[in-house]
DNA sequence: TTATTTAGATACCAATTGGTATCTTTGCGT
DNA sequence: ACGCAAAGATACCAATTGGTATCTAAATAA
């Protein structure tokens, strides 16, 4: 055929993009068409739904971001440089970004009301994994005598997560990184601080 | 007539609630005739157009964030009490908010791309505003000698910004308070830090 | 080469969007 | 009590929404 994968990965790359700069409502099947060139059959072809287009978008978003920052963190062979590897990759939101329109977490998630529980509920996921990952990185940092053994690893992960998020929507907002980089200085000092 | 002020208000309450909950483009002007009980017409008498709506909306929101804030740190007679007046305030957005939806400045933030321009700018300078206080607060800490003189209070707004938003954030999406605390705890270990 | 499957295009659908023109009602000043 | 201006309701508009039924074209299997 006219290679259905292929199509099909237009179609998840395009909408991921557009619903992660405009949002998940505010984007239309018809943006999609436009950003693909393909018709509004091909899509329906593809995937059932909207509701249906946008988790999977979200989704392959998430695997991306995972993958990428996973693979940092593992090449990555000491607690801090762990750390200064996930830092860079948050970083990286504002020159050379992954994906455009920011961290597709913090997208979703204030998107996602009660009114999208689909979304919500991944979106949910992915927050959990995020936290799961960086809890990995500081317990390990433990185990490997790099960190305090009386840290708190889930309390130092969320610290990490919010801190960093928050930094990205400030410097996305302002559009240049002077946030995101304080944000990061001291998060590099917070890492300082429970190494040994 | 039947108290144009008040419908005026009512317009604005309500539109604000929805916008800030469901998001501006996602929200319609059903929707708002639905939730305060009017017509389109009154609506469309009291605002020029939705963007108008959206913008008024907005900056009532704002106005009713600072105001609150405002006078919480204003009571706060030392530097460590108007921090703690400062977190108390984010982590009422769990418990008791002051509007639904989360903090208003983080939604519009993320919602307001280059489509939407005029939101964008207002936005921004809702947190050039926010970062302008929380950094008065430490400059005038270090006048009255309560802050070490070497700290940059630029430095310390955008901290303190970024991880609350981020701990908002998290909250919100994981319905309980746990992370919005957690960046609290965070955040006044770091005030001690730089108190004297 | 031909038949069959299937990817994708076209043309439609009812519902909803933001917005407007017009009509009715209400309350105030006289 | 009455007239008038303002407030709000009603009825419409073209454009767009998500979604579907149908048609055409392309690729594979025979």
């Amino acid at each position: 055929m006219r290679n259905a994968q292929n199509t099909r990965d237009l179609i998840l790359k395009e909408s991921a993009n557009l619903f992660n700069t405009q949002g998940y409502k505010a984007t239309s099947i018809s943006d999609i068409t436009r950003a693909t060139g393909l018709t509004k059959g091909a899509i329906y072809r593809h995937f059932e739904s909207k509701s249906d287009l946008e988790q999977q978008a979200l989704r392959s978003l998430g695997k991306l971001m995972f993958t990428e920052l996973g693979y940092a963190i593992q090449v990555a062979p000491t607690f801090q440089l762990k750390m200064d590897a996930t830092f860079a990759f948050f970083e990286k939101y504002m020159h050379t970004p992954l994906y455009e329109g920011g961290c597709p977490l913090m997208n979703a998630a204030i998107e996602a009301d009660d009114t999208n529980n689909a979304l919500r509920q991944q979106t949910f996921n992915m927050l959990a994994q995020l936290k799961a990952s960086l809890g990995k990185i500081v317990d390990n940092g433990i185990k490997n005598g790099q960190v305090i053994p009386t840290v708190d690893s889930a309390f130092c992960a969320t610290i990490f997560i919010a801190t960093l998020e928050g930094g990205i929507m400030m410097s996305k907002l302002e559009r240049n990184k002077d946030a995101i980089s304080k944000t990061i200085i001291h998060l590099k000092k917070l890492v300082q601080e429970i190494s040994m």
